[in-house]
DNA sequence: CCTACCGATCGGTAGG
DNA sequence: CCTACCGATCGGTAGG
């Protein structure tokens, strides 16, 4: 027997991904989905409970993986500008290696339910909160320039959120150099 | 009587825009337009043939208002930083005053029927070319610098690409400085 | 994981 | 613009 590197579920989930990527949540069905796995359509009810759970596990994935990529660059970095540096590649990762974040860019998760749509909000004002405390700082030590924090945070999450089939057009390498260029120029006191 | 100053038709259109823009395109349906609209879910049919005519009219409507503002750009300005920081006027401006190009900000374009799509993509495609065209003479005059036009034009857009709320959050002027600043600051070759 | 099925809702039509 | 309705499809359940 080989070493389970997935569960069927996390497969499942995987290949949700995929299609709510590329149809959006509401346009796939549990058939679609159920095609696209190989099984019928209910057997999907006996790894997940239902359609919105796959949509919740998406979200909060994605935003988990913000969460500990913030803690791990407030750790390792001293200087704003390396930590924003470091947030970019962060973004790009996450892009690159998980489908499901292109979902959360999508908005998909406006389809969340109540209480799970509150959790992932809370942990997205979470994460900007902390992403502009390190503009405020470097613009507090006179390296970065800008006039209001939360306006510039939303133009660079902006910035770093692409849709799927445009970002796959360029290698990552490319993409994160121009876009740490771009970003980084713009905020740049003394070029 | 009075003068009509929309047609009923553009009325509906307009009021599918807002609700395609909230809940999205295939969780909006005619019951819930006609709830909007205040008729009953058949009478919608008296003024539109399909659902998805009213996202084409609403996706095409879009295109054509980026076209013209471009055309309009092209004739007015001369030198590339003219015409990009229109070109940013305009996007926000078209944000500001038709919430239909939310609709196509967020991707729901996807849904339309194949001969609109192709239409579409197409009007798309001009529209990107046209302004990678001012970017590489920004370049070529020295005025510009960055590697990849087509990357920078993508950064570019997606910077200007704001999800509603958020959007609205702060005034236009704010944001048209925030943003006008910092995409000129990015590629300003002599600061 | 499957067969069989359910109530709800969908986009859209007939006919006035 | 309405009443009345249709076939298709939806998310999900029962029971094995």
């Amino acid at each position: 027997m080989a070493v389970a590197t997935t569960s069927k579920k996390q497969n499942i989930i995987n290949i949700a991904a995929g299609l709510f990527r590329k149809n959006g949540y509401k346009a796939t069905s549990i058939r679609d989905l159920a095609a696209a796995v190989g099984i019928e359509p209910s057997s999907i009810y006996s790894h997940v409970s239902s359609k919105e759970e796959i949509l919740a596990e998406i979200c909060l994935d994605s935003a988990r993986r913000f969460s500990e990529g913030m803690d791990k660059t407030e750790k390792t970095f001293k200087s704003p500008a390396d930590k924003l540096h470091a947030l970019i590649q962060l973004h790009l990762e996450i892009a690159y290696v998980f489908p499901g974040s292109i979902v959360v860019f999508n908005g998909e998760w406006k389809h969340l339910p109540d209480d799970r749509l509150k959790e992932f909000i809370t942990s997205r004002k979470n994460y900007e909160t902390r992403f502009k405390s390190i503009l405020e700082a470097g613009k507090n030590q006179g390296v970065f320039t800008f006039d209001n924090a939360e306006i510039v945070f939303n133009i660079i999450i902006q910035s770093l959120t692409w849709p799927y089939e445009v970002s796959r057009k360029y290698g990552k390498a490319a993409l994160q150099t121009e876009l740490t260029n771009f970003i980084m120029r713009s905020l740049n006191k003394n070029p």
